[in-house]
DNA sequence: ATAATATATGAATATATATTCAGATGTCAA
DNA sequence: TTGACATCTGAATATATATTCATATATTAT
């Protein structure tokens, strides 16, 4: 997952004309379509970076409790059991791609969630691999 | 992400008893529902592992050609202006976790989406790109 | 058999990430 | 204003990951 900033990884170039090699096993009208199908670099990379901020447990964990209610960060801490900087550090990750929001008062800054969509995300994964 | 083995950042041990700091801001009550709330730190590993699978743009490209025809190792190298090493090592990522399957034939192997389940979540996070 | 092709694999490398630690900042209470 | 608290921040560290490269394996064609 990369966030906040450009990847460094060199992204590969999309291949020029023919897309597949001399030995294509598929017929070169197929091969045309297939680059129709093929995700956008640029798209997949922002895709990438969204799933990507859910692929870690922590920050799923911290999802799973804003997804009620309402925390400071102190008593986030307190119930997953992480440092208060770590919980801090995460939430500013998750507030770059706006899946929360946050609210200040006095010395506490409350965060929640900002895109309830992702309840969505989670609960369909959650069943997934209940299934399996 | 991690997997095909187990994790080894230290998994933080749930708080025992009182879940919140002595500076808890939340009531006691409330507290111990949030325990109830907090996804199982076993099940957020294994839906982190697979969010984090998502979470590679190149992954993500397979998976887009994949989603509508099966494709052997070099036309998907091909395809998506990879090497085929690097695209051996995805699918197999993948197929770890039974996102594909494949078929051989001859000294060809073609891949396929094994599980159907995750177009949805890719065309739900698509979509919510495009919105924002 | 031998060579050419298709894929897989492991080690090495480069990059990315999560956490910790020390300390900075801002807020409240005495 | 001094000290305690709540949160944030950046650098350092440990870990995780993706790719490449060299090589292994398996299949087909000659």
């Amino acid at each position: 997952m990369r966030f906040m900033e450009q990847p460094r990884h060199p992204l590969p170039e999309l291949a020029a004309d023919p897309i597949c090699a001399p030995t294509c096993t598929i017929p070169l009208q197929q091969a045309k379509q297939l680059q129709g199908r093929l995700l956008d670099i640029h798209k997949a990379q922002r895709m990438a970076e969204f799933f990507g901020l859910l692929g870690d447990a922590n920050r799923l964990r911290i999802l799973s409790l804003l997804a009620e209610q309402e925390l400071c960060v102190g008593d986030l801490a307190a119930a997953v059991a992480m440092s208060e900087s770590a919980v801090s550090h995460q939430l500013r990750t998750l507030k770059s791609i706006r899946l929360v929001q946050y609210r200040k008062q006095g010395r506490h800054v409350f965060y929640r969630l900002q895109d309830h969509h992702v309840l969505e995300l989670y609960q369909a994964v959650a069943e997934h691999l209940d299934e399996s």
